[in-house]
DNA sequence: CGTTGCATGTAAGGTGTTACATGATTAC
DNA sequence: GTAATCATGTAACACCTTACATGCAACG
């Protein structure tokens, strides 16, 4: 008997959303290197997930490995016109059909974390009594920037993705879903942005200092 | 001379955006107790931030106060009918001058993170092949109906600022952005339900087990 | 011959979570 | 009386990041 997960009823340990991502990642490639998953997570994972960190791919890699999600061999990196000669290695990691396996359960089984929307800019916004106003619109204008510039690299991939599409079927879901979701992202920045100049226009404003007072403190927590 | 970082040049220390969050909630109100912190967090927090753990609001307030940021007192809990009889104690806390001027000098000089935009249900769209058609389709659904919920809840706090306007300029033009970016959120999460009914729909869908290949591979990594 | 890209890791440390623990008060 | 709410923490720990360290190959 293998120490893998496999043996059936045995409860497979939980695993961050993480090592998922970048088993999902590892179920559309052959021999991937941990540096090309890198690169792979951040034309695709970037959109719908953050991009982990080089180290934290490395040891998450390991991780698998241990539970026979994946395995590697090593791989002779071929290096464009030197025909081969030159043996330089890679680790190149595939996932096993235990790893696929452990996948589809974990997308049957486990409840969908809540989404986290964290958005420094309106963090700001809702501090503006404390902000210059210049600084205010920069950090709207900038939020609305970075959106489109995602919204752009989203295009790209969701091109790319098209172009082999009964391969990419679900790949193509996800790109023009957040190719539109970055869209929409832009826009209200920008809706954001008048709004903030009707605020700030005013003769006046309330300074740098302003002291607020209570703000939906009556609003129940029933959810 | 005090140990706070009121010493001018002192570079000041650099906290997580938990802290700078929290100590904006307290510079909108008095006397606070750790627990209407939180509750005040899911009312306004929550849609643009993460809504900080119990016990992570009260260590953090720890820290804020040895900052000099906070300080509290010991606040009789005035309960209901009580007539103020019962002296049951909560530490009130609030946001000190230089509290005030810390939460400026960092809207003013930290360059805004980039918003982290981790969809639990697009992480398992994109790995679709691994799915059941029906979990796939419950999976979206329920992200298009927690979109409408977050929604509704940011029209109602919208509501709530809007009532004192004056006061809560910039809180309204947050929870208003909230509400647009949710109903967006809710909307192409409708839409790709369609698209994944269009997806499924084929006779003889990839099965379980799906084998892609590789995606989006060729994209270079220069931004 | 120095910079950039490919490639792989370890170490240290902060952040923030869950679990645990406790107790008073209020509403049913 | 007992469940829910208010209230405050500590302990343990997982997660993930930054910093550090190393080396080969290719390009100009």
């Amino acid at each position: 008997m293998p120490t893998t997960d496999t043996a059936r009823n045995v409860p497979r340990p939980s695993l961050p959303v993480n090592a998922w991502a970048i088993l999902g990642l590892l179920s559309f490639g052959t021999e991937l290197s941990g540096y090309q998953l890198r690169q792979w997570a951040e034309n695709i994972l970037g959109y719908f997930h953050s991009v982990p960190a080089m180290s934290q791919i490395y040891t998450e890699l390991q991780r698998l490995e241990r539970h026979g999600y994946v395995h590697h061999r090593s791989v002779p990196v071929a290096d464009a016109t030197t025909g081969g000669r030159n043996a330089r290695a890679k680790r190149g990691y595939e996932i096993t059909p235990e790893g696929r396996e452990a996948l589809a359960a974990w997308i049957r089984d486990t409840p969908v974390e809540y989404p986290t929307a964290r958005n420094g800019a309106m963090l700001r916004v809702w501090l503006g009594a404390y902000a210059e106003p210049d600084r205010l619109r920069e950090i709207v204008s900038e939020h609305r920037d970075r959106s489109e510039e995602m919204r752009a690299a989203a295009e790209l991939s969701n091109r790319i993705a098209e172009h082999d599409y009964t391969r990419h079927r679900y790949a193509t879901l996800v790109t023009s879903w957040a190719e539109r979701r970055y869209a929409a992202e832009r826009d209200i920045a920008e809706e954001v942005l008048s709004e903030l100049d009707a605020v700030l226009a005013p003769r006046g404003g309330q300074g740098a200092d302003g002291r607020e007072g209570s703000v939906g403190a009556e609003q129940r927590t029933n959810s």
